[in-house]
RNA sequence: GGGCGCUUAGCUCAGUCUGGUCAGAGCACCACGCUUACACCGUGGGGGUCGCUGGUUCGAGCCCAGCAGCGCCCACCA
C-alpha cells in the first residue's frame, strides 16, 4: 500500500512494460502440455505476416484473444490448460517483395543473386526483422505461448505441408492443369481471385470491329482478337439465327471462327455479337471450355506478344494495341470508337492490371473437402458468429471453384513436385535417379495457413501438445480472410486429423478510420495502436478497442480509449482508497456482511459477474467491457466508497473491501490486465500473480434482493436531493427522504453530513417525502411539495387513463395490466402521503 | 445484377430477436464544486417528432410493406 499512496495516478508508461515483464517470467503463457481438449482450452493466433507491425486490427484481433484466453485461464477447474498458439506466416509475396525492394536499393536484384542465394537473404532478412511483431503484441498485454512460437516454414511446418500436398495429389484432388489465371505482371505471378482487387470507374477506349458483313464486335482490348476462336450470339437472336453454325473469318488473321450461340451473350449489349477469346478473358475461356474451342495465348508472361500473334510478336501489350487498331483502320473495319467506363481487376499486391493468361498451373479440387467443411457448420459442429456470417460462409462454399495453388515465386514451400521428360514425380522425398528437376513453384500461402491449427501443433507427429490443445476452441478473426483462410482450415482440418480445427468462429468487426474510409499506410488514415498505447496505456487501447468492437464494421474512436484510461485511473484510485482505508494488517474474510450497503455491493459483484461471463459467451466485448465500466463508475465508486466513506474501519468493513477489492480485480483483469496486476501486488493476502489467479464461481446466495432495493430506492432519494439542492441554490441544509428507509438511514445520515455537511444527529424524519432542515422556510418547503404534487398527479393520469382505454385491459397481458393498476395505486399513496 | 447491413442527442454508438417501465451511454456543451481515492475528478443540467410514408396492434424506435440516402460482400456485359 505504500506503493500506492503517494501515486495519485496510474501511469501505463512507468507501470506496464515492468508486468509485461513479471508475466513473461512467470511463464502465465506457457502451459504444460497436459490433460484432454476438452479440458483445456487453445486459441491458435491468425499467424501475423513476418514483415508486418502491429496494425489496428492485429490490436483488436488480440485484444479479444488475449481477453478470452484469460478469461479461460481464471475459470474452470484449477487442471485447465490455457494455450494461445503463437506463429508467423512466411507471407511468400509479401515478405519477397519486400526483400526484393530493399536488394533494389543496394543495387541488386534476385535474379543477380540467383534463388538459393536470394532465399538465404530472405531468412537473414527474417531473422532480424521477423520478430518486431511478437515484441508488439507483448506490450500489448497479449499472453501468448512466446515459448513455443512457430513459423509457417519451420522444418516442420515444411514437412507437414508436403505430407499434405502428397497426400492430395496421391488421391487426386491435387493436379495440373491449362488454366486461364490472374496473371500478376507486377510480381511475375498467378494470383488468386482474392488477391485481385476489381477497381471501378476505369476509362478504356471501346472499339467496334467489322469482322464481316454481318458481324461487328465490341472490345476494349483489341490485341486480343489475335487469340480469338469463336464469335458468340445469343441463341434467341434472331438477327444472327442464319449465321449460328457458320463461320466468320478474323481479320489481320484469316483463321476461320465458328459462330456459336450461348446464352451468356447479352443481346442487347453492342451488336449482340461478342468475339470469344478463351487464352485472355475468364468469361470466354468458361465459354471455351464449354464448347471445346482451342486456347491461343498471343500474350506471355513478360507481357509481350507470342509467336502466335504473329506479325505482332515482340510488341508489348499496348504497342500491339495500337498497331491492329491501326491495321484494322487500314482496313476500314473500325466502325466506331467510344469512351467505356468499366471495372477492371489490379493485383492486391502489385497494384498492377491483371493480365488473364493461359498457363500451366497447379490446382485443387475443392468441391469433394467443400462437403464436409458445409455439413461442420449446418450441424453444429463449427459455429460462426455473428450468424450472419455463416450465411456467406455457406454461398461461398456452395459455390466453391478449383483452387490454383501454385505461384511463380522463390519464397515458400517448394511443391515437392519433379520432372524428368514426360515423367512427374510427386513425394516428400526427391525421386531417385539422375535428370530430375524440380518444379520451380512455390504453394499459394493460404495452403500453408489452412493447416495452422494443427500444424503448429506438431502435426502429424502424434505430439502432446496435439493430444492436448486440438481441436482448438474459438478462432477469432476478422472478416476479410473467412474464405481466403477460415474455410480453407474447416476444409483441411477434417481432411486430415477427422475433427473440425475450431467449435467456434468469431468474425469481428473491421476498425475504419474515425471518418469511415478504409484505415491504410497508403490512405494515411492509419492510427498506430503502439502510439496509441504509449499515449493512453495498453490497458486503455484495450478497452477502447474491445468496447467499439461490434459486429458491424465500426469507426475508430479515440473517446473510448480515454474511457479505457479512466476507467484504468478510477480502479487505480479506487484501490487507493480501499487500501488506505483497510489498513496494512487486515484480513479477508467470508462476504457475509450486515450493513445494507456492504449486502448491497456484495450482491451486485455477483450480477456483475454473471453479467460478464454471459457476454464472453456470447462473444459480446462492447457489452463486457461497458458493462465493467458501469459497475466500476455506477455502483462501485459513485455509490459503495461514497456511502461507506466516514464509516469505522473495522474488521467487517475490511474484510468486506477486500472482498470486493479482488472480486472486481478479478472480473476486470482480462479487459484491463494490466492496472489490475499493479493493484493486486499490493493487496494484502495476495500470493503471486493476478494472471494466475482463479475466480470463484458464481455465488447466488451472496445476491440480495432486500438491499438492492432498499440501496436503489437511497440512491433516487439522494439524486433527488442533489438536483434539488443545485436547483434552489440552498446549501447549508439537510433534505432527507425519511420514510421507508430504516436500513439506510445511518448510510443516509453518514453521506449527508459529508455531503451536505449536516450536523450529526439532525436527521428529520418528518413522514413527508421532502423534508427540509429547519433553515429551509415554510414557503420554500410547500412550494417544492406543490412541485412533486404536480409531478405525481400527471403519472397518475397518464396511468389511469391507459387503464381507461378498453382495448388495453381487454388485450393486453394480465401481468401487465396489474403491474399498471398497482404502480396505480402506489402513485397515489405517495400522493396521499404528500398530504 | 445478386446478397447482407445501416439510418436513434452535435459526434461515435447501445437499444430492434422476445411490442407496454426504452428514449439511453461515452465524448462534446452549460452550471456548480479543490467534500480526508481520483481535476485523466465529482454533482447537476440542456439536447432526439428514433430517415420518410403507409400498415398491423389497445399500444410501434422495436413487427410488415414501400420510398430515400449510405456502406459492405459476391458476380461481373465484351
Amino acid at each position: 500500500m505504500a506503493g500506492l499512496q503517494d501515486r495519485t495516478r496510474f501511469e501505463p508508461a512507468e507501470v506496464e512494460p515492468r508486468i509485461v515483464e513479471a508475466w513473461l517470467e512467470a511463464k502465465v503463457h506457457h502451459p504444460e502440455p497436459k490433460g484432454t481438449p476438452a479440458e483445456n482450452f487453445s486459441i491458435a493466433i491468425p499467424p501475423p505476416n513476418v514483415t508486418g507491425a502491429l496494425h489496428m486490427g492485429h490490436a483488436l484481433n488480440g485484444s479479444i484473444q488475449d481477453c478470452l484466453v484469460r478469461w479461460a485461464r481464471m475459470s474452470g477447474p484449477p487442471t485447465r490448460r490455457v494455450k494461445w498458439i503463437l506463429g508467423t506466416d512466411h507471407a511468400g509475396i509479401a515478405t519477397q517483395t519486400q526483400v526484393e525492394k530493399l536488394l533494389l536499393s543496394e543495387g541488386t536484384s534476385r535474379h543477380e543473386l540467383g534463388r538459393e542465394a536470394f532465399v538465404e537473404r530472405v531468412w537473414e532478412w527474417r531473422g532480424r526483422y521477423g520478430g518486431e511483431i511478437v515484441e508488439q503484441y507483448k506490450r500489448l498485454g497479449a499472453t501468448c505461448d512466446y515459448d513455443d512460437e512457430r513459423f509457417t516454414m519451420d522444418p516442420l511446418y515444411i514437412a507437414a505441408v508436403q505430407k499434405v500436398f502428397v497426400e492430395l495429389y496421391e488421391q487426386g484432388l491435387i493436379y495440373r492443369d491449362n488454366y486461364l489465371v490472374n496473371w500478376d505482371p507486377g510480381s511475375g505471378s498467378a494470383i488468386s481471385d482474392l488477391e485481385v482487387e476489381q477497381r471501378e470507374g476505369v476509362r478504356d477506349t471501346l472499339f467496334e470491329i467489322r469482322y464481316s458483313d454481318e458481324i461487328v464486335v465490341a472490345t476494349v482490348r483489341p490485341e486480343t482478337m489475335l487469340a480469338d476462336t469463336a464469335v458468340a450470339v445469343h441463341p434467341g437472336d434472331e438477327r444472327y439465327a442464319d449465321l449460328v453454325g457458320s463461320t466468320v473469318t478474323l481479320p489481320l488473321v484469316g483463321r476461320e471462327l465458328p459462330i456459336i450461340a450461348d446464352d451468356y451473350v447479352d443481346r442487347e449489349f453492342g451488336t449482340g455479337a461478342l468475339k470469344i477469346t478463351p487464352g485472355h478473358d475468364p468469361n470466354d475461356f468458361e465459354i471455351g471450355r464449354k464448347h471445346g474451342l482451342p486456347e491461343i495465348s498471343v500474350i506471355g508472361e513478360d507481357g509481350r506478344m507470342t509467336e502466335a500473334a504473329g506479325r505482332f510478336a515482340g510488341l508489348t501489350v499496348d504497342e500491339a494495341r495500337e498497331a491492329v487498331v491501326a491495321a484494322l483502320d487500314a482496313e476500314g473495319r473500325i466502325v466506331s470508337r467510344s469512351e467505356h467506363v468499366h471495372t477492371v481487376p489490379f493485383s492486391h499486391r502489385s497494384g498492377q492490371r491483371i493480365e488473364p493468361l493461359i498457363s500451366l498451373q497447379w490446382f485443387m479440387r475443392m468441391e469433394p473437402l467443400a462437403e464436409p467443411a458445409l455439413a461442420a457448420v449446418r450441424d453444429g459442429r463449427v459455429r460462426i458468429h455473428p450468424e450472419s456470417q455463416s450465411r456467406r460462409y455457406v454461398h461461398w462454399l456452395e459455390n466453391i471453384r478449383p483452387w490454383c495453388i501454385s505461384r511463380q515465386l522463390w519464397w515458400g514451400h517448394q511443391l515437392p513436385v519433379w520432372y524428368r521428360g514426360d515423367e512427374t514425380y510427386v513425394g516428400q522425398e526427391p525421386p531417385q535417379g539422375e535428370g530430375w528437376e524440380r518444379d520451380p513453384d512455390v504453394l499459394d500461402t493460404w495452403f500453408s495457413s489452412a493447416l495452422w491449427p494443427f500444424a503448429t501443433l506438431g502435426w502429424p507427429e502424434d505430439t502432446p501438445e496435439l493430444r492436448a490443445f486440438y481441436p482448438t476452441d474459438v478462432l477469432v478473426t476478422a472478416r476479410d480472410i473467412l474464405f481466403l483462410w477460415v474455410a480453407r482450415m474447416v476444409m483441411l482440418g477434417l481432411r486430415f486429423t477427422e475433427d473440425v480445427p475450431f467449435q467456434d468462429v468469431y468474425v469481428h468487426s473491421v476498425i475504419q478510420a474515425p471518418d469511415g474510409r478504409r484505415m491504410s499506410k497508403s490512405l494515411g488514415t492509419g492510427i498506430d495502436p503502439l502510439e496509441e498505447i504509449d499515449r493512453h496505456g495498453a490497458d486503455a487501447v484495450r478497452f477502447g478497442l474491445l468496447a467499439m468492437s461490434s459486429t458491424q464494421d465500426v469507426r475508430f474512436s479515440a473517446e473510448k480509449i480515454r474511457q479505457g484510461q479512466a476507467l484504468a485511473n478510477k480502479l487505480f484510485n479506487a484501490a487507493r482508497l480501499i487500501l488506505m482505508t483497510v489498513g496494512p494488517d487486515e484480513q479477508e474474510a467470508a462476504p457475509r456482511p450486515r450493513a445494507v450497503e456492504d449486502r448491497w455491493i456484495v450482491s451486485r459483484l455477483q450480477s456483475a459477474k454473471v453479467d460478464a461471463g454471459r457476454r464472453i459467451a456470447q462473444f459480446d466485448f462492447a457489452k463486457l467491457s461497458l458493462g465493467l465500466y458501469d459497475f466500476v463508475y455506477g455502483e462501485l465508486c459513485d455509490w459503495y466508497l461514497e456511502l461507506i466513506k466516514g464509516r469505522e474501519a473495522d474488521a467487517e468493513l475490511s474484510a468486506t473491501l477486500l472482498h470486493v477489492l479482488r472480486e472486481t480485480l478479478l472480473l476486470a483483469h482480462p479487459v484491463t490486465p494490466f492496472v489490475t496486476e499493479e493493484i493486486w501486488a499490493e493487496m494484502p493476502g495476495t500470493d503471486g500473480l493476478l494472471a494466475q489467479a482463479r475466480r470463484a464461481e458464481v455465488d447466488g446466495s451472496l445476491h440480495d434482493a432486500e438491499a438492492e432495493a432498499q440501496i436503489t430506492e437511497l440512491i433516487e432519494a439522494v439524486r433527488a436531493i442533489r438536483a434539488w439542492r443545485e436547483e434552489t441554490g440552498v446549501r447549508d441544509v439537510l433534505v432527507a427522504r425519511a420514510d421507508g428507509f430504516a436500513g439506510t438511514r445511518e448510510a443516509l445520515a453518514r453521506m449527508a453530513r459529508l455531503e451536505w455537511g449536516a450536523p450529526e444527529g439532525d436527521l428529520l424524519d418528518l413522514g413527508g417525502i421532502f423534508v427540509a432542515a429547519p433553515e429551509i422556510d415554510a414557503a420554500e418547503r410547500e412550494r417544492k411539495r406543490g412541485e412533486e404534487r404536480a409531478r405525481l398527479q400527471a403519472e397518475i393520469d397518464r396511468a389511469q387513463a391507459r387503464l381507461a382505454n378498453e382495448g388495453f385491459v381487454a388485450k393486453a397481458p394480465e401481468a401487465v395490466v396489474a403491474a399498471e393498476r398497482e404502480k396505480l395505486a402506489a402513485l397515489q399513496a405517495q400522493l396521499e402521503e404528500l398530504g
